[in-house]
DNA sequence: TGACCGGCTGGGAGCGCTCCTATGATCGAG
DNA sequence: CTCGATCATAGGAGCGCTCCCAGCCGGTCA
């Protein structure tokens, strides 16, 4: 990247070029164009000749040459504000990563991973998308109103995981899932179990997602009529360490608690081992019920209630929102998508 | 994609050319591009005027248009040859994005994601590479020798996970792990320790590291004057399941084994769960090693000894191999990574 | 029969950049 | 004071493509 740039290292046999094609077929450099671009108005025989002379000389369209002029790159980021450590082993992530790709190889776009932790790497990122890219879609964690910031006034189109910053902006284009219903859904499923104790372990409160779970947690325990006392609240990190630290926490603190609701699955892995520790029964004793409905939740012992959400379906929606907004389509949208409640051995 | 192009929907402004740095600067484009690129034989004076203008006018190269003369795009293909399902969720895959990633950005260069399972795939793959990539990182999986005729046909640079089809291949790049004596170094570990009936769950016989493996296995068990007699050998497929149901064939065809080497964790963790189900208890009525040192295998009760191997520095050193063979250093060359073996209680 | 219209075509212009060559400016040595 | 060497510069050429416009052809209508 920094040499005097030889003139291309892969030459040897020169690659065909469109003009190659074009005079093998007998015709004009625009007509060839027009046959391979699917151009209508254009005779029978030429469509014919070129495309054996494409497939004669194994062509292959330049596509930063095409770009240059489309002004498209066919070019999608995929966006984290993470570290490099967990970038690839986060289930959110995957997912979100998964169903951008399938919805964008069917549109022939392909996928660029982008971390944004750091200044470097954001800078980076706005050099790549300026001219590189043809939008972004981004997973944010917390700590992401300068990343936001710094994207809107880049003026580059952007689909964003989970609403952004301090309150749900409608001046930018969103997916998310419906994280208080979704929690208030499964904090009622306990109140109907007979559950009165209900404690919740609370992602971090920089994060949208997390205050909004705490949110269904607290509409919850008001219409079943209980207290929602602060003792029953223990702020968590969506790490399964925190999980395990906060339920120690929490049955030191309130001894008597027989739930616990956990804003993700991690953090609810975590109370759980803590609690077996505690010789505590799940779910006789305490009933458990975690968020995301990941693979942890599905292999823990016992198996996790959890808050299953589309991750794969938001990722697959905001590519298709982002394709959309490339190509003009009016004002930001913003989609929010249905969770439901899978019920487990630990409820 | 098939629209007639609007000129660029994100145009508005119109973004500022080398050009209009070059004017604001006082200099020729000439000059601007030798600032920019950081070319030798510039005035003080110009350089300061073009960086002042460039920052003014908060320009960015247009990378298409670099790329179109100097035949590099600074992105390179992170290839798998695998369905979307295990996309990103396989830690092996993640590994090896986490280690290029990393090796990648500190040279500019960034990842695109590329999936090669079915043939359309690679025929985008092969679009896409062919004047977009500067070269491909392949992580394959078993049945990769279509692939691979296809990309070696192709001439695009490449660096391959793990060795490739059925032998070691020394024309084409590639970084593998010492499969056979991580697997001998784990069983030595077991003979060692006093066990005498070693059994093994096996990889794919179509994927180099789970052959490997199973060598290793057969050498230290004859080095240790031990049989290695077909009953021993139960064939898996790297899956959490198949770990599971071919430690339940084990116990069937030979009740009296008192060690399994499971050629990967996943396998590991299965077999675990099928002898405590039995009624075996880790370690002191069977020992069980892993392969691969995963999360899962420090998270297991009890945790499991397992072969660790430095995925992420493989992924780092595949995407160094790679930038030095676009740069066109001589030769194929070949790297293996060491292994060694850490030691947990399920052993 | 001549004017017109539609489909089809060729080729110029130009996207924004890097490379190259020619030219001008500067300077120390003879 | 002159000459060649050295440095800094301007601007043309050209990367491979898409878009556009003018022009060609044959057919149709009054």
């Amino acid at each position: 990247m920094t040499s005097p740039a030889t003139p291309s290292s892969r030459a040897a046999g020169t690659r065909p070029t469109l003009e190659l094609v074009a005079e093998r077929a007998g015709v004009s450099r625009g007509t060839a164009s027009r046959v391979l671009s699917g151009a209508p108005n254009v005779s029978e025989a030429a469509v014919e000749a070129v495309r054996r002379a494409a497939a004669e000389l194994r062509y292959r369209p330049n596509l930063s040459a095409r770009s240059l002029v489309t002004g498209r790159t066919g070019l999608v980021g995929l966006v984290v504000n993470e570290t490099n450590e967990r970038l690839f082993s986060d289930p959110f992530f995957a997912g979100i990563a998964r169903g951008a790709h399938t919805a964008l190889a069917a549109a022939g776009v392909a996928l660029v991973l982008s971390l944004a932790a750091d200044d470097d790497e954001r800078d980076r990122l706005l050099e790549l998308a300026s001219t590189r890219l043809d939008g972004l879609l981004v997973v944010h964690g917390h700590g992401d109103a300068a990343l936001v910031g710094t994207l809107v006034s880049s003026g580059i189109p952007a689909v964003y995981a989970g609403r952004t910053e301090t309150a749900s902006r409608t001046d930018l284009w969103w997916v998310d899932s419906e994280n208080e219903t979704g929690a208030h859904e499964a904090v009622t499923h306990l109140t109907l179990r007979g559950r009165r104790r209900i404690a919740t372990i609370t992602g971090p409160d920089d994060m949208r997602a997390g205050v909004d779970r705490v949110a269904g947690w607290n509409r919850a325990l008001a219409e079943a009529g209980l207290a929602a006392d602060d003792a029953l609240v223990e702020p968590g990190l969506f790490s399964l360490e925190s999980g395990y630290e906060g339920m120690h926490r929490l049955l030191a603190r309130v001894p008597d608690l027989d739930a616990v609701f956990a804003a993700n699955d991690l953090m609810a892995v975590g109370a759980l081992r803590a609690l077996q520790e505690a010789g505590r029964h799940v779910p006789d004793d305490v009933a458990v019920v975690g968020f995301d409905d990941s693979d942890a939740a599905a292999g823990a012992q016992p198996a996790l209630t959890s808050v299953s959400q589309d991750i794969e379906g938001a990722g697959h929606l905001m590519a298709e929102l982002l394709l959309a907004q490339v190509s003009g389509d009016a004002g930001p949208r913003q989609e929010i998508l249905p969770t439901h409640l899978v019920v487990r051995g630990s409820s």
